[in-house]
RNA sequence: GGCGUGGUAGCCAAGUGGUAAGGCCGAGCUCUGCAAAAGCUCUAUCGCGGGUUCGAUUCCCGCCCACGCCUCCA
């Protein structure tokens, strides 16, 4: 097994990964809310978290996936009753554009995936505990909040400590009743009670009829599917304060030994979309399907939204996807080299390597790329390496040996980056040319057959001026879109 | 105000105390009658000013600029 590191949010710095328990690594990434299409920013986030998996994967770990869908929030309710439906008619239509949209980005399906709504008892479970212990507390409308001052590890993971109250005090509105109940304004809200505007979506609870806040669903889902594997926590760095604080502070007081809620908290930047942040009103809030439309596959965007550091900001723009495509037809290229030299199939080398098998075999001339991919995520240095073989192989002089050797290595890293290389198109897909095109490029053949070379250019501008194009070859020649 | 990030070639972007990966684009060459494709080659002294050092883009200090979070947000 080799050393797979990756920086550490809560102690800022580079950690290698090591499991709780044995080789299993408990990853939980908090997921999107289903109010509407995921969009380019999101999936930044949830394809870096991808990669980090299949990055552990390759390196012979075994890794419990958790990530859940909030399906009852501020944005879902609102939706549904503007769109006069039921919640759950509404979360799970978005959850269903949700997973059919990974599944183009060829993201590997966590292996539980629970929603908000499903866990309503657990969430009250902790609520309980955590009024017992007296780190939470009621208001008279049947709202309860967690006692911030109660928890001195509050601020370890944000490095804040109780949140700068004397400015945002005052910026608080004083008529919204989530707010003007609390003890402190550092206070967060665990239980919702009911408000009008929820219409339906309410559930009882000791306190009332009410929602769990925003916060709970993580805490309580987390600790119900990975109490003994509390390896890995992962989200967008907009989650890094307050709600990932909360959830530590919350789940880390429930527990009567107060067991360290994750060990690694790995956060993914923010993208810009063209320079600017991405909004609606700039209309660059791009979703997979807005970006196909503009002819780019998934594999070229998911290239572009993974290509750097996840750590950094990026600068999405649509120059960025022209590189990646075709830096991936390169990767393919090489794909289909290596394959046919070591006489493998690429489906079933995947699929191998994503039991595992392959996890101990050498890395050859490309443990630079792998060393550098493992150590923090480093894709654009991976890449680089990547290409620099790339370009020093000939994959027609290999040994069979060394062709096997490459080609697994190889496939390791692009089952690792994540890409499907089958939605890279090398050749451009073949237009039947209608009959006066298809009549003008003979003439073209048989001018230069004839060598005669004005009158065969000629016919060339004339189709070009059509939009058509011939390429050579030995003994033919083929028409083809401009 | 508090916390934090970054400034590397036309664009994107790694990295390192000893004069800088890679990708895209562009240019040139080879090959083709031309073209296309392919291959090869070429393009930076690392924001500015100091300091430490034999030597800094890489460490330290100051400055300038851009950006993020502190409110729902991946």
């Amino acid at each position: 097994m080799s050393e797979v590191t990756f920086h550490n949010t809560l102690t800022r710095q580079r950690e290698p990964i090591e499991p709780t328990k044995g080789k299993l690594v408990g990853m939980y990434c908090c997921g999107p809310t289903v109010y509407a299409q995921a969009h380019i920013g999101n999936f930044r986030t949830f394809l870096s978290q991808d990669v980090m998996r299949r990055t552990l994967q390759v390196a012979g770990y075994k890794v419990l996936h958790v990530r859940n869908l909030t399906d009852v929030d501020d944005k879902t309710i609102k939706r549904a009753f503007e769109e006069g439906k039921a919640l759950r008619e509404v979360t799970e239509h978005w959850t269903r554009v949700f997973h059919a949209d990974c599944e183009r980005f060829n993201m590997l399906s966590p292996q539980i995936e629970p929603k908000a709504t499903d866990h309503i008892q657990e969430q009250i479970n902790m609520i309980v505990a955590l009024l017992e212990k007296d780190h939470a507390y009621a208001t008279e409308d049947g709202s309860v909040y967690f006692r911030v001052s109660s928890f001195d590890g509050y601020g370890k993971l944000s490095r804040l400590k109780e949140r700068e109250l004397t400015t945002t005090a005052a910026d608080a509105s004083p008529n919204d009743s989530d707010e003007y109940e609390r003890d402190s304004m550092a206070d967060f809200v665990m239980w919702k009670s009911r408000k009008e505007n929820d219409g339906d979506v309410f559930w009882d609870s000791p306190w009332g009829e009410g929602r769990p806040g925003w916060h709970l669903e993580c805490s309580a889902m987390a600790m119900k599917y990975l109490g003994n594997n509390l390896d890995i926590h992962s989200g967008g760095e907009d989650l890094v304060f307050p709600h990932h604080e909360n959830e530590i502070a919350q789940s880390e007081c429930s527990c009567s030994d107060h067991t360290q809620f994750f060990k690694y908290w790995i956060h993914c930047a923010h993208l810009l979309v063209e320079g600017g942040k991405m909004s609606k009103s700039l209309n660059n809030f791009y979703s997979v399907d807005d970006i196909e439309a503009k002819g780019f596959t998934p594999v070229a965007l998911r290239y572009a939204l993974t290509s750097s550091a996840y750590r950094q900001t990026i600068n999405f723009t649509m120059d960025s996807l022209h590189a990646a495509q075709s830096a991936l037809v390169r990767l393919k290229k090489f794909s289909d080299e290596t394959l046919s030299a070591a006489g493998l199939k690429r489906a079933a080398l995947l699929k191998a390597i994503d039991k595992g098998k392959h996890s101990k075999d050498s890395w050859g001339p490309l443990a630079k790329a792998w060393q550098t991919l493992s150590n923090d995520l480093n894709i654009a240095g991976a890449l680089g390496a990547i290409f620099t073989t790339i370009k020093e192989t000939k994959t027609t002089e290999l040994s069979a040996e060394a062709a096997q050797e490459l080609a697994i290595a190889y496939h390791k890293l692009v089952y690792a980056l994540g890409y499907d290389l089958t939605q890279v198109v090398i050749e451009k897909p073949k237009v039947e040319a209608p009959e006066e095109i298809k009549a003008l490029a003979q003439q073209r053949w048989d001018a230069k057959q004839a060598k005669d070379w004005a009158k065969a250019d000629e016919f060339r501008n004339e189709l070009t001026s059509k939009g058509w194009k011939i390429l050579d070859s030995k003994d033919g020649f083929e028409i083809e879109l401009l």
